[in-house]
DNA sequence: AACTATTTATAAGA
DNA sequence: TTCTTATAAATAGTT
C-alpha cells in the first residue's frame, strides 16, 4: 500500500513474504480489536502461518466461548458438536454419580437377598438378622404411627365431652326456662343434640 | 481515519456505531483475505454484532476445520474433543441404562422399604408381611443347605466306616499271619491308622 | 450509498 | 526484526 501497489496473489520471495506476513497480521489483530471497541462486537480472529504457527486473539471473552457461541448459531444440525466440553463433562459426572448409586442400591439388594440364590450360609445369616432388625425397625415404626393416632383420638375425645357438656347444659335450661313453649326450636336442634348427647353418655 | 481522528472507545451514537461496524467489518474481513492471499495462511475470523448477528469468513477451508485445527493446537488438555460424536453417544447410552437399573433398584427398594419414613401404615403393614415372607425364604434357604451338609457329612461317615472296616480287618489279618514279622510295617501305618481306628470306634 | 479530506497501514529500502 | 518514508488504502464525517 505504499511504494507501489501490490498484487493480489502469494508472494513468492519467502523473506518477503514472512515480512509482510508480520506487519498484516498485526494490522489484521489491531484492525479487529479497534472494530470491537468501537462498535461493541465480540471478534474472533486465528491465523495460522504457512508453516502452522498460530496467532489468535479473541475479544469480549475467551476463544472456546467464541467457538461455542459461533457453534449455536451454525447449529442446528451439529447439536453433539458445540455442548461437547461442557456437557460432555456434565454427562461423564452423571454417569459416575448414577454408578454409585446403583451401588448402594445393589448393596442394599445385595443385604436383602434379592441374590439369595448365590448366597452363603453366613450371608444368610446376616440377611436374617437384617430382617429381623427391619421388621423391629416396622414394627416400632408402626407402633409410633398407632400411638399417635389414639393420642389424637383422645384429645379428640376430651373435645367431644366439652362440647357435649355445654349442649347438654344449655338443653337442660332450655327444658327448665321455657316450659312447653318451643317444641319446635327443640325439634329443630334435635339430630345434632341427639348424636351428642348420646356420644356424652356414652363419654360419662 | 479521515475528516477526524476517532477515540478508541465505544461509539455511542448508534447510528454512527452501526455505519462504522458495516465498513470497518468490511475493511477487516477484505485485510483477512489478503493476507492469506499473500502470504499464504489460513484464517478465520468471526464477529458478533452488539445485537447478536454473526459475520464469518475462513480461508482454504471450512469454518469447522478451522475450529478443529485450533483445537488440536490449543489442546493437550481436552482429550475428549475428537472422540466426541462416538462416545458421546455411547455415554448417553450408558446414562439412559444406568437411570433403568435405578428405576428397578428403587422400585425394589421401595417395596422393601427404604422410604420407610415416608410410608403410611398401610403400607408398613405390607413390608412387614413382606419382611415375614422373607424370613421364611432364608430359614428355608438355611435348611436346606444345612440339610445338604448333614447329608454330605453322613455319606462322609459312610464311606469311613467302610474304609475303617476294611483296614481294621487287614490290620487283624496282618497280626495273625505274620506274628511278629513285620512290626515296622505297622509302624509306618500307624498314626493313620489310629485315627481311622478311633473313628471307626466312635462310630461303630 | 457516494464523496473526500484525512488518517492509517504498509511496501520497499536501510 | 525494526525504522523510515513515500504512497496505497481505509474510513470519518458529510452530502
Amino acid at each position: 500500500m505504499a511504494r507501489g501497489k501490490v498484487q493480489m496473489k502469494r508472494i513468492e520471495n519467502p523473506v518477503h513474504r514472512q515480512v509482510t506476513f508480520c506487519k498484516r497480521r498485526a494490522g489484521l489483530l489491531k484492525k479487529a480489536k479497534e472494530l470491537s471497541v468501537l462498535c461493541d462486537a465480540q471478534i474472533g480472529v486465528f491465523i495460522f502461518s504457512a508453516h502452522g504457527k498460530l496467532y489468535e486473539l479473541a475479544t469480549k471473552g475467551t476463544m472456546q466461548g467464541l467457538i461455542e457461541r459461533y457453534m449455536k448459531h451454525t447449529n442446528g444440525n451439529q447439536p453433539p458438536d458445540p455442548p461437547i466440553d461442557h456437557q460432555t463433562l456434565e454427562v461423564k459426572d452423571e454417569v459416575i454419580r448414577l454408578k454409585q448409586e446403583i451401588e448402594v442400591l445393589k448393596g442394599l439388594r445385595n443385604a436383602l437377598g434379592g441374590g439369595e440364590g448365590i448366597m452363603t450360609l453366613d450371608e444368610l445369616d446376616m440377611f436374617e438378622k437384617q430382617l429381623e432388625i427391619w421388621i423391629c425397625q416396622v414394627r416400632t415404626t408402626k407402633m409410633k404411627f398407632m400411638c399417635e393416632e389414639i393420642e389424637a383420638l383422645r384429645n379428640q375425645e376430651l373435645i367431644l365431652k366439652a362440647a357435649n357438656k355445654y349442649l347438654h347444659d344449655k338443653m337442660e335450661e332450655n327444658i327448665s326456662n321455657t316450659t312447653n313453649i318451643e317444641p319446635v326450636n327443640i325439634t329443630n336442634c334435635q339430630y345434632p343434640l341427639t348424636i351428642q348427647d348420646e356420644l356424652f353418655q356414652l363419654c360419662t
